[in-house]
DNA sequence: CCGGCAAAAATTGTCGACAGTAGTGCAATC
DNA sequence: GATTGCACTACTGTCGACAATTTTTGCCGG
């Protein structure tokens, strides 16, 4: 197959097109962390070869999406609530020091803004449109860091959301607990607008920190 | 090649073996970077085909040690002085989160394996043994981050370590660096004992906030 | 009816070969 | 003599097929 419509889209490797792929599928839920995947599955659902197929589940496997049991198959990671408080505990650092960052050099047109995003979601809240609040909470969050100037800062950060997402995606958002998420997200702009660190970076490093009290609060439903 | 010595060590696939030798050779500076490394070539060194290598190096990829431009080929990756003081910053975090845990849950006995890495490397230092104090100094961080009871922030830590060492390897230790540097980790150490995790956090931060400091004030000699 | 064993099916692991692309050097022309 | 175009080379990208292992299935005996 030589010029297929998939490969037009030019600076993304085949096996990079298919790993979005399997990603967005895994994210979407229709693999279920625990279950199997099947090479065979994937040559049917993308008309390619094995080859760049287990390139991508190479990669994945680094991403920490899946894992792969030699001779066995590869497998959708499963996070327990110790892996995932785990995780909670340093991306509260790495948001702590996105916040400290953003307090030194954010913009005024960066600051607005993020005060965009939590008005958005305030207006959401009153709506009770619990997607939309979702929506803007990722890109206030991503906002963040990835304008705080340390690319490795956002990567790893980044990749930490993609595999909490693997953690009961059932995450039920009472109309009390965005409230009370959104009033952090406003003292942490206040103290990115001061560009005062120290006070940025403990409102950051305590929004995080009660956003696991809150996740690992609720009663496990796996 | 069905009966290979290299199939004989077990729970490691091939592609997995080949992976850490590729990386041991280019952590050994066998391949410098900015290098192209010739799949041809790893065939010829290891025997297999293109197929285990190719899914070797789309991990390496992953973890930051080389870099693939398609059609072109794979690099070992490259750092700039921006990229290593980006790492360093998220790596300060890192530490300090793994100094507060150590000193949360730091047993008798780890706290004895801590002063007695700290002693030899005074031994080093006096001996003038900067290989010895290299070793030491590698074997205290690995000890701090692997026993603080989180594997993600280890898995992270160690992860950014692997690629600093891209970033001139020629890593000039003098004699009083050594010094200051272990007289920070008698500090920490101290903090750890006192089961004191603020004290702690603010000494682990410290020490690799003062090494990128060292490291940023040497020439570049690159 | 159940457990263990053996053959068969399915799946992963690996390989060699072909196709396509970037880089190189030569040659012809201005 | 410099430059542009072209063939050549070497490499990466992809594929289909074979080998080896695991899982399933069917059978037999208890």
């Amino acid at each position: 197959m030589p010029t297929n419509a998939i490969e037009l889209l030019k600076s993304h490797s085949l096996p990079m097109l298919i790993e979005e792929e399997i990603q967005r599928v895994i994210l979407k839920g229709e693999y279920a962390p625990g279950d199997r995947i099947n090479e065979k599955e994937l040559v049917l659902r993308f008309g390619t070869s094995r080859g760049p197929i287990r390139e991508a589940l190479r990669s994945l496997e680094s991403s920490g999406l899946i894992e792969q049991i030699p001779n066995r198959g590869v497998f959708v990671r499963k996070l327990s609530a110790a892996e995932a408080a785990n995780m909670y505990d340093v991306r509260a650092v790495l948001f702590a020091l996105a916040g400290r960052l953003m307090a030194m050099r954010a913009t005024p047109e960066e600051i607005a803004r993020l005060r965009g995003f939590a008005q958005a979601m305030d207006e959401a809240i009153a709506r009770g449109d619990v997607e939309a609040y979702l929506r803007g909470n990722f890109a206030l969050h991503e906002f963040i860091v990835t304008h705080a100037g340390n690319p490795v800062l956002a990567s790893q950060y980044l990749s930490l959301i993609k595999q909490l997402r693997l953690y009961r995606t059932r995450n039920l958002m009472l109309p009390e607990s965005m409230r009370a998420s959104n009033d952090e997200h406003h003292e942490m702009i206040d103290a990115i607008a001061a560009h005062d660190p120290e006070r940025a970076a403990s409102t950051h490093l305590n929004h995080v920190a009660t956003a696991k009290q809150r996740l690992m609060a609720t009663p496990n439903i796996a």
